[in-house]
DNA sequence: CGCGGCTTTGATGTTCATCAAGTAAAGTGG
DNA sequence: CCACTTTACTTGATGAACATCAAAGCCGCG
């Protein structure tokens, strides 16, 4: 019983798991498994049992839905240690939404029925778990709502903020997405979505290598966000 | 100790507050305040501080925000027993929305440091509190992302079948909001909202009275609905 | 009964999707 | 490693969807 737990060390400790007990958290220990997916595997599908309770441990995963049209609707894009089994994990059976990495990533799971026991007996986690939940479902919504006042030129502009100042904290960065995917994911079409990048570039607001995106004049795309 | 406590037999008990023993439902009901607020009034403005665990008894409200160039945006319009203090209420400080009614409401105000207090002490009752939310908060994205893929006519079609279904379970029925507040809530303009409940008038879908609406032909404005 | 706000309708212009055709990039199999 | 295939990207041209503007009708309220 004395073993080293490496879930001890855990960076997602702090975050929910804090008030957990030595005896929990091995057992938190004992009944999670990491898991690898790479680039482009799909994590779970909408529609699926939830059996587990999942986060991001590292990489970067995008949640989507299928319209009823068909196409593909990007809900979000979310980094380590917000939670992958979103958004309905305690109030459905199935999940709402598929999730798929957008870079190699790696998930702990654990089991739900293993959290819902320890919520059940311990208020405080289950107090972090609540507090957890409310902040990523706000942001989630927060997000919707901010891209769907604005136009095509906004949107765009939000999206390369987004990534810049929220997942990566850098001026330039690979996109981890393809153009569709953040036309999916803004409400635009795709040729639009490529058709703004370029007169970004041809303004000298950003600078485009292929994948790779230099944001050159932050406060001009800032401007631009806030509304086109 | 055992005068009579009319909160014991509120509906509001079953769906969150089923876990409680008579004791916590007494003090329960010594905390909390019944108000009402007329048509139009605000409930809370985003930015206040948040101090009240608040939930709809009766009446209609609507939760808003205004938009970086000052226009209102309707987040969603949500009958008896949705959170009211929504979103942000266990994870934020200050209200991320405004909350007023759109038709007479009775509100019921618990303070939420007690709130809190039980759920620490109860961990059933936590995990009632956050599936509910969860259920609440998945309830906005999921309606925000279905207006987000529609067109105006679809948008239009599906706000209609929203409050016939969902709000008052009745194919007529007087719409409690103006024309400018549903168009907030689709994002799209006055103008076009009004021209779209013409069209649908004329081609005999709807029947309109001022603000009553009868809903003739279901089936055809579930086909609009899904998607145009 | 007159004023102000909500509603309605038409005309006009902007924004955006769609289509098409071409180019670059990234897999795939020999 | 190269030829081949497929998928992603790019740009222009066109038309549809939608916002905006303006003018007029309606309704409630002082």
């Amino acid at each position: 019983m004395d073993r080293n737990c490496i879930c001890e060390n855990c960076e997602f400790r702090n975050i929910v798991f804090a008030l957990l007990d030595e005896k929990d958290v091995q057992s938190l220990c004992d009944n999670k498994e990491e898991l690898l997916f790479r680039k482009g595997e799909v994590i779970h599908h909408e529609g699926d049992k939830i059996t587990y309770f999942k986060y991001l441990k590292s990489g970067l995963v995008k949640l989507y839905r299928k319209t009823t049209s068909g196409e593909e609707q990007v809900v979000t894009i979310t980094k380590p240690f917000e939670f992958v089994s979103n958004i309905s994990i305690f109030s459905e059976e199935k999940y709402g939404y598929s999730v798929a990495a957008v870079e190699d990533s790696v998930v702990c799971a654990i089991k739900l029925d293993f959290i819902k026991k320890i919520a059940l007996e311990n208020g405080a986690f289950a107090m972090g778990l609540l507090s957890k939940v409310s902040k990523v479902n706000e942001k989630i919504i927060t997000q919707t709502l901010d891209i769907r006042q604005k136009n095509l030129v906004g949107r765009v502009a939000y999206i390369l903020l987004y990534f810049s100042n929220e997942i990566y904290s850098t001026r330039i960065f690979d996109l981890p997405v393809s153009r569709k995917e953040i036309a999916d994911f803004i409400g635009m079409s795709t040729a639009n979505v490529i058709r703004t990048l370029s007169d970004f570039k041809k303004e000298g607001i950003i600078r485009i290598y292929g994948k790779t995106i230099e944001i050159v004049d932050v406060s001009r795309l800032e401007i631009m966000s806030r509304k086109g």
